[in-house]
Formats: structure tokens, sequence, C-alpha cells
DNA sequence: GTATTAATGCAACTTATTTGCATAATTAGT
DNA sequence: ACTAATTATGCAAATAAGTTGCATTAATAC
């Protein structure tokens, strides 16, 4: 059905393997961009809406996709640094792990992309305000709208 | 109808001073976390959906109000910068006017505060990548859920 | 291979947002 | 202030986004 390493990830996180699960994660794999429900439905029309946003509320509460926070009234979605660096880029798997993000969204094509989480700089708030999680988005043009 | 500089906003930006449209921006004046269409159908029940997400639209189009980013499928707005020192602290006017915002949403009672937007830091992005507006989003506890 | 448990699909529902069109209100020019 | 021109509003209805219940099917543990 898939390679190993996608099953190896819901056997960790205690989910069954199944297909439409395998092919949700491959999807974020290949794509690089932060996808929205809409998107799963329409690059993955065999299984039902409803499947797919269950699919996206599980592997969100087990911490293998994140929300990205966006403008608009729609929810986008993005594999969570860890799954990504442990399907994709083993040797790079040392670097530090913030609870940090930065993402970047294109003016042109409007795609929203994960970027690596190691330029999240040092944010001071106003008093008595306690910081759990910072989130960066970035607007402008990326490599490919130039 | 109103205290004068609401309207001077609104004629500034070449729309006509309606009831709706004043009502609107006093909200957002009064209460300092962003809101969405959904808050204002609630605290402004006299005018209908449509009225109050084409105003929304509106506002958005004309820079008096921006998007904030969110986490989830629900949009919310917020003053922008320009017209709150314009309509609160005409003092404080003169700080530096950056495109970038602090919005900080407390995991505790779920609002979403703009704060001043003096702290945003240096971003560096990956090669080939333009920067043309920074967000930032923090999460954690305001002051009043401590 | 069977029992147990969890995932899927379908139908229907709720909530969010948009569009068309007739009516009402605002503004510019007298 | 009065009328014409133009824009905003409300209503109805449509579309889009997300959720819930339940019966069926598939995955896992033994």
């Amino acid at each position: 059905m898939d390679t190993p390493s996608v099953k190896e990830i819901l056997h960790h996180h205690q989910l069954r393997v199944t297909s439409g699960r395998c092919d949700v994660i491959q999807l974020f794999l290949a794509s690089s961009y932060a996808l929205s429900a809409k998107d799963l439905e329409n690059q993955l029309p065999q299984y039902d809406r409803v499947t797919l946003y269950r699919t996206l509320h599980t592997f969100i509460e087990k911490g293998i996709l994140h929300l990205i926070p966006h403008d608009g009234g729609l929810a986008y979605f993005g594999l969570s640094d860890e799954i990504r660096q442990l399907l994709t880029d083993k040797e790079t798997a040392t670097r530090t792990h913030h609870a940090e993000h930065i993402h970047f969204t294109c003016t042109a094509c409007g795609r929203t992309k994960c970027l690596p989480d190691n330029l999240v700089p040092e944010v001071t708030l106003p008093e008595n305000y306690q910081t759990s999680e910072v989130a960066l988005l970035v607007k402008g043009q990326c490599p490919e709208c130039q």
C-alpha cells in the first residue's frame, strides 16, 4: 500500500493503518505546501469528505499535523516538523526543536509553505502576558513566483 | 448618531456614513479584541447578517480593518493600526508605522488581542523569498486570565 | 480465523459566507 | 430644503464549510 515509514508513523501514534490515512500523509509529504480540507477533497476524491475531515482531526490530536494560522475563514494544515523530519531528512533531525514555526504565504500564488523553524526570533510582550507558543507568518513572493 | 471622528474616517475613505458602519467601528473600538462576523451578529442584532459581512469586506478593502491570522475556520478582524491611533491615542500617532502586527490569542479565554506593533523583530528568510508583511501570532495567557 | 474494536461512507444537519434583487437611505447639486 | 443619482440595506435563497449519528466495513489482537 505504501512505504513502510508512513505505516510506522501511524503505528507509533496508535492509529490503524488504512489507505486513506496513508494517502493523506503522502499527499502532505508530496505537496510541501499547507493544505486545506478542500485541497484534500480535490486530490483524494476516492474518500468521503467526512473521512478526510476526521483524518485531519485525528492527525491534529496525535500531533502528526498542525493547524496553520491563516487570514481567512479556511483551516490550513501542515505536517508537524517531527513527522516531516522523520520521513524526509533524517540527517537533519538533530536540529533543535522549537514549538515555533515560520509559515510563508505567497501573495501571488496564494500557497502557504512551512519554512524551517530555525529563524524565529525572540519576542517581547507587554507585562503580564505569558507566552506559550509563537507563530510567525510572513507574506510576500515565493521563489516560484518571481 | 455618533462621535464626529468616526464619521470622518468614513468620509476619508469615500464611504457613506450609515449607522451600521458607525456602530461596527464603535464596536471594534470598544472591544479591544479581535472580532468575528459571528461576534458582530451577536452584538449588533439590529442589522442583517449580510450587511455586517458586506461592511466587514468594505472595511478590509479600504484598510479600516485587517484580517487577523487565525488557526481555525473562522475569520477574525481587527481595526487597522492607523485607524485605532487616529481614534484613540492621537498623542502616540507619531510612532513608526510598520506593516507588521503582533496578535495575541489567550489559550484560556480564547480572545485575540492586537498588541502594539513596536516589538516585531527582524525575520530572515531563505534565499529568493521576498517579504512584504510579517504577522506575529503569540499564544499564551493574557493578564485577565492569570 | 474469529472476536473486538476502530474507521469509513452515507445522509442529514448546522454554521459560515455569498449573490441577486427590490427597497430604502445617503449624498451631490440645485 | 428638494430632487436625482448613487450606494447601502434587508430579505430570500444559494453555496460552501464543517459536524453528527448510525449502519457497514475493515484492521488488529488473540
